[in-house]
RNA sequence: GCGGUCGUGGCGAAGGGGUUAACGCACUGGUCUGUGGCUCCAGCAUUCGUGGGUUCAAGUCCCAUCGAUCGCCCCA
């Protein structure tokens, strides 16, 4: 073997890409109608962006990040996520300066070091949005909305969607101390993840599926948010209620990315093996100040490409493919052959899919490969058909034949397409 | 980072120490000197991920390495 991808990475080939782009395009379709709009950012920036917004303590940060010294002696990382990016994006071009809220969306490629496993690469595709400068709870719905939406518009089955509100820094310290005395007495029986978590980030442990049976009973945030928080985690709730979007509230959940205030959430759909979350997100209000930026409010959400593709899969959901060929031509003679690229071309200027052999190949041969190409006519055009000014046309379906005028031959074609 | 399984032609897949590497699909050509989807015939891996070792002899055993895959941690 030669040289190779790397690890954790895919060649998408055509066949398989087709699906990305159907993909593709239903989030920007959708998007428009939910009025957000495409930003694009680095898939590098400069590795504090990343330890600043997304957090030191986390995984990401710690251990799955693509870092290094370019040739300025400046520490880059490959994005591991997108809201760091946008958010920096925001703030450098002050975006915060329109009046209305940015709404904003990418699609793209991120990059972690991690293991492969299913549903997981080292470089993987998020569709996100963003929408800055509203505290308001009907935007955590409406973020929480289109998710659901875009799952549901490609044909995704049994997507569930889980929520919770993980307070904002006030209440989130109080809960802290709470699940640490809850904790404490059995510390040293709990795995070792655990025992780091204990210190780092107490929340996650009840998490753990080894220390389950020591998390019964565990306070949830819910009972410790204040005032604040749980007026705006009901509102959240209602909002997505009078929308009809299916939730479940999960006090557990916790995401891996520390920016998050209030509203978390993750849609989880069976298919991926040992994986079930196919994208998440959440608000994250104090973020943009972090960055460096003015302070404004945020929410957005990330979904996995790679996982919606699997889990369509699993489910057997059929994803529409590139159209056929109107017209494959065979020209059979010298003379002949150059009236076929006249022809070719004429056919594709005027919107048609079409084409020809390029191998030197018999008629039989080429017959096969229009077959191939499932093609829905087949034109014939030899230096004897030249010299009467015609042209012979199959149509593949029927076996049926007929002869056309030179003349008229573009032109039928392109009635026929319009059937 | 750790653990299980796997790595043979374009694809799928036999072969588990003994020497021409099955078979199926696809492809190419012929049967049909200008006509597809059917039939029949022929062709298509100096080589079994890579490197090293054991042996008279290695896809076949051993080690290493790279990759795939599944799982752990964590997530998209």
């Amino acid at each position: 073997m030669s040289i190779q991808k790397p690890k954790g990475t895919q060649d998408l080939l055509p066949g398989e890409i087709e699906k990305w782009q159907y993909i593709e395009n239903k989030a920007r379709e959708l998007c428009s109608r939910f009025n957000y709009r495409e930003i694009r950012t680095p898939i590098f920036e400069n590795t504090e962006l990343f330890q600043r917004g997304v957090g030191e303590t986390t995984d990401i940060v710690e251990k799955e990040m693509y870092t290094f010294i370019d040739k300025g002696d400046r520490s880059m990382s490959l994005r591991p996520e997108g809201t760091a990016g946008v958010v920096r994006a925001y703030v450098e071009n002050k975006l915060y300066g329109e009046p209305d809220v940015s709404k904003l969306y990418y699609i793209g490629p991120m990059f972690r070091y991690e293991q492969p496993q299913a549903g997981r690469y080292r470089q993987f595709h998020q569709f996100g949005i963003e929408a800055f400068g509203a505290v308001d709870p009907s935007i955590d719905a409406e973020v929480i909305a289109l998710g659901y939406t875009f799952y549901k518009e490609l044909g995704l089955k049994d997507v569930t969607v889980e929520i919770n509100s993980v307070g904002n820094p006030a209440c989130r310290a109080v809960y802290r101390e709470k699940i640490q005395q809850f904790f404490a007495p059995v510390k040293d029986k709990l795995c070792k993840d655990c025992q780091s978590r204990y210190d780092r980030n107490p929340m996650r442990i009840l998490d753990c599926k080894i220390d389950q049976k020591y998390g019964e009973g565990a306070p949830t945030i819910l009972e410790y948010l204040d005032e604040e928080c749980t007026v705006h985690f009901q509102a959240v709730q209602d909002h997505l209620n009078a929308m009809e979007i299916p939730i479940r509230i999960n006090p557990r959940l916790v995401r891996g990315l520390d920016y998050y205030t209030h509203t978390a959430f993750e849609y989880k759909a069976a298919g991926i093996g040992a994986i079930d979350t196919i994208g998440g997100g959440g608000r994250y209000n104090g973020l943009v100040g972090q960055i460096g930026g003015n302070d404004q409010p945020g929410v957005g959400l990330g979904l996995g490409m790679e996982r919606i593709l699997l889990v369509l899969q699993a489910q057997g959901v059929d994803i529409p493919t590139a159209p056929p060929l109107d017209v494959y031509l065979i020209g059979l003679g010298e003379t002949a052959e150059r009236e076929v690229t006249k022809l070719l071309q004429q056919l594709r200027v005027a919107g048609l899919k079409a084409e020809k052999d390029y191998l030197g190949r018999k008629m039989k041969a080429q017959m096969k490969s229009a077959d191939r190409y499932h093609a829905s006519f087949v034109a014939i055009l030899g230096d004897d058909e030249l010299a009467r000014g015609e042209i012979t046309v199959k149509t593949m379906a029927t076996g049926e034949q007929q002869t056309l005028s030179l003349e008229q031959f573009v032109a039928a074609m392109q009635k026929q397409k319009a059937l």
